[in-house]
RNA sequence: GCCUCUGUAGCUCAGUCGGUAGAGCAGGGGACUGAAAAUCCCCGUGUCGAUGGUUCGAUUCCGUCCGGAGGCA
């Protein structure tokens, strides 16, 4: 595995939760090995929004180009598919100006996705179908819903708990569409070897209390650089586009701008929900056995992950 | 100064007609293949304010003390 794989591109990937400082060693790396940075980020990809998804500013990009960030319309739904693709897209245009791709972000679906080259089927999601499915739910139930995927895909429905409504009516939607099962979409999705080879890497920190102070910081310094108007324009076009509108340090300060709580307890619910999101990317990137942990401290700065970083790639002979 | 209420999990509070206690929130763990910053699942021991007394046994009853809230002077 991965020894003959000698003469595939290389991609480096910077992972690991909010406010672990991925962007500052980004660029960093980027400027050691000639580089660009490939955003893997679920938010970031949106237009606006650059306070409350914490995008990296002109001066922090250090003059490293970045891709996928800001080039879609908030309207706009996008998925993992649409991310490999315009990923791999990215990679190749970099590569062959002899350049390093450097994948930098927090959302684990799109950057498992990419380094194991996922094969997405050609069934998008049909807004027809998953209404019909939502109202069978309620008018018989979940468990019903359940039900009726175990009589098509018992594999999947094992997995699945009925109150898993958008899994199940997905499953249930490929079965439809296709005839075929999602159990069998997944197995034969992670047949195609990638075409790159990949060094991932990930931020963590010894106590989670550390980074938990940090996300605290960080929301109190966005509030400083203009979140509270940000989120109001955001605000005024509530339910417009599906995801853009679901960007922590958005939604929660609705309360607010509705006089039915204070700024700062909405401020506070920004903070409680972005440390239980980097909760959920630690789970993510936990269970991923691809990743090499570079673990920081209380003191750790980006010189500290720099040096973490080229240990990993000297050690894998990545570079 | 007197009277009443109150002190139980990090927070808000239930409860035990005396057999050492349980919800919500917070927090923790996990899942994740076209909405993923989303969605879903699982997890509750704490000197029951302190100290004496009654009792086989007290967080529960009684006394005293210490915190808090309110009322009367």
């Amino acid at each position: 595995m991965g020894g003959g794989s000698i003469l595939k591109p290389r991609i480096l990937v910077i992972a690991g939760p909010t406010a672990s400082g991925k962007t500052a060693l980004g660029v960093e790396m980027a400027l050691k090995y000639n580089g660009e940075v490939i955003s893997a980020d679920s938010m970031q990809i949106y237009k606006g929004m650059d306070v409350a998804t914490a995008k990296p500013t002109t001066e922090e990009m250090k003059g490293v180009p970045h891709h996928l960030i800001g080039f879609l319309d908030r309207t706009v739904n996008f998925s993992v598919a649409d991310y490999v693709a315009l990923a791999t897209e990215k990679a190749e245009d970099i590569i062959s100006r002899g350049k390093l791709p450097i994948v930098v972000g927090g959302t684990g679906l799109y950057i498992s996705s990419f380094v194991n080259n996922i094969q997405f089927p050609e069934i998008k999601g049909d807004d027809e179908v998953r209404k019909r499915l939502t109202e069978e739910a309620q008018k018989f139930g979940n468990a019903y819903l359940l039900e009726k995927l175990r009589a098509c895909d018992p594999e999947t429905a094992a997995e699945l708990h009925e109150n898993d409504l958008g899994r199940v009516r997905r499953a249930l939607e490929v079965f439809e569409a296709t005839g075929r099962k999602m159990s069998d979409i997944k197995r034969e999705s992670t047949l195609v070897e990638s075409p790159f080879e990949f060094l991932s890497t990930a931020i963590t920190y010894d106590d989670r209390q550390v980074l938990y102070d940090r996300i605290n910081r960080r929301v109190d310094i966005m509030k400083e650089n203009g979140l509270v108007d940000e989120a109001y324009e955001i605000y005024k076009e509530s339910g417009t586009g599906r995801t853009a509108h679901q960007a922590i340090g958005c939604k929660e300060l609705a309360p607010y701008f509705e006089n039915r709580a204070s700024l700062e307890e909405c401020l506070d619910k920004v903070k409680q929900e972005t440390r239980r999101y980097a909760k959920k990317q630690l789970t993510w990137f936990k269970k991923e056995p691809y990743i090499n942990w570079m673990e920081g401290t209380k003191d750790s700065d980006t010189n500290f992950f720099i040096k973490k970083c080229e240990n990993i790639i000297a050690k894998k002979y990545f570079l």
